[in-house]
DNA sequence: TCACTTCATTCTGTTTTTGAGAACGAAAAG
DNA sequence: CTTTTCGTTCTCAAAAACAGAATGAAGTGA
């Protein structure tokens, strides 16, 4: 037995305005034919919406239940109306890549390079914490997501995790500093930025400063990858970061590499969901994924 | 021009099976019927949701945005309908409450007490985080918010707070300390248990120190009342909170209250949501707190 | 108190929508 | 080159939604 939408629509017009008359006159219908057609719902639901109270209409637990649901599922379907109506449908396919807020923007573009500049394809990023990004994806709001972070995904979320590159982290500071020894000695008594404590950079930096006794005075803790770039060229810090962050520094020579973390490293994963209609742009990415991204310079090529 | 939800509802089972003549079969409908139906949701929206490639259905771009929005109704339909399949219909009047999960356990319980015992109302109490208990109160999952803070309202989510409560706020320690001075004096040097940083005790708390020129020394960060009060009570350390939070301990004399904080308050909030039908028990809730609330004993009452 | 209005329900016959079946066509399978 | 599979369109039958009239219950006001 299944849920009549266009009597919970009724339902719902009724419960809003609290009169079964007005909700009539606004649906362009007569306050008979609602009446019955409330009924009908109730019927079908095996409790009754409202409680009568002589000619007064009250929302019943079970109304008020109902009513909860009625206003999420009618508020997303006036949305879509609302879109269909304001015209302007693209005609290009659109593709919807999250990204982890923080997650290195040079990374992000190297893994999207194959689609820029494609004239049939619009790209949509979105940026934004793991779980909001996730529900999108549940929601197919989205068709992939950029983590560094693996997800588990379940019955009800077929989440499907891959890794598609992984980097190594350095210390990073100014260049020409004469520094010796390995990155024990490097770290004592520095002090530096690090990423925040949610990051999984942070997380494997910390195990190694516990197992190595090191106690880093911490400068700045900074969720986000950019970010981080411009304190560690501006302050003067040192930095825990995948080098690729400031790669033109690096370049340009106002910052330097004084050694990768032994352990500790920055994963990247795409996390997609299993759906019916996969876009062809969609299985273009990842299938680069598979044959070249791991394997080709991990970023190299916006020289 | 309305959306048609058993059109959608036709749509969705397509779009997620990606064959129409095996929708057609799980719907118990001819695929010549849901031909048609779909052909009259694409003429109302004014768009083809599918591209037709001879015998093969593909989902066109505006087919994938309305997908996405399907997909959310009618996840909630399902979840509807099995509620009420599920039997276990309520005859109760149920009174959802939300509370800021690290509020006062005695404070909420002080402001239910009107409630509690009472034959003819199932009391629902849900302890989340501030973002996400507006989000229920917005979906009418909620009736009412007790929260540490106001927010503000808008159009789209008329909430309502009103200040129901106003506390002291004190520097509790165990029993029998020799201490003398006022608040800076006894703080000076002390290692604390303070609120997480996001309470606005803490806030309150840290300005003071700042205006103070006071640096006291963190030893532990709670964001629960609850928790907070057990550290206390078993570390030994000082601790920032409202003394009637640990009132059976200062009664049993395990703790004691080294002087309140002046200028720091906690501050309890009730938001509420306009709704076309106010169950009468929060009336009830929210005139007691006008009436007697604010004057009478803030928490007393669990002797 | 007695009209009078307002508001919801039920009944009946009409209109609209939905659906099955047949005929058709296009692509894949054998 | 046939056969099968899958989607579309057409026509007519079945099901539903609907309006209008009759009814009843509760407020309103002279």
């Amino acid at each position: 037995m299944k849920l009549n939408y266009h009597h919970l629509y009724y339902f719902w017009k009724v419960a809003r305005t609290g009169h079964l008359t007005r909700a009539a006159d606004s649906l362009h219908i007569s306050q008979s034919a609602l009446s019955g057609q409330i009924r009908k719902l109730e019927e079908s639901l095996g409790h009754d919406l409202f409680i009568r109270e002589g000619r007064r209409l009250k929302l019943s637990e079970a109304g008020r239940m109902a009513f909860s649901y009625a206003e999420e599922i009618f508020r997303q379907g006036e949305e879509l109306t609302a879109l269909f109506a304001s015209g302007a449908q693209p005609n290009r396919e659109i593709l919807r890549i999250g990204a982890v807020a923080t997650l290195s923007r040079n990374f992000q573009e190297g893994f999207l390079q194959p689609l820029l500049n494609r004239e049939d394809l619009e790209l949509s990023l979105q940026s934004s914490h793991i779980d909001e990004l996730l529900r999108r994806l549940s929601a197919h709001r989205l068709d992939l997501i950029l983590a560094n972070q693996a997800v588990q995904g379940d019955e009800q979320n077929p989440w499907r995790s891959r890794l598609i590159a992984k980097q190594p982290v350095s210390i990073i500071g100014p260049r020409g500093m004469d520094i010796q020894g390995d990155f024990s000695e490097v770290l004592r008594g520095r002090s530096l930025i690090v990423p925040g404590p949610d990051n999984n950079i942070r997380q494997a930096f910390d195990q190694l400063c516990e197992y190595h006794r090191l106690r880093p005075n911490i400068a700045a803790e900074v969720d986000d990858m950019a970010m981080m770039r411009l304190l560690t060229r501006d302050t003067g810090h040192f930095a825990i970061m995948p080098p690729v962050v400031v790669r033109d520094e690096m370049k340009s020579g106002a910052l330097a590499d004084y050694g990768a973390l032994p352990g500790v490293f920055e994963e990247f994963y795409a996390i997609s969901i299993r759906r019916q209609f996969e876009t062809p742009a969609l299985r273009e990415l990842l299938s680069q994924t598979e044959d070249n991204f791991l394997t080709r310079t991990p970023i190299g090529h916006s020289d």
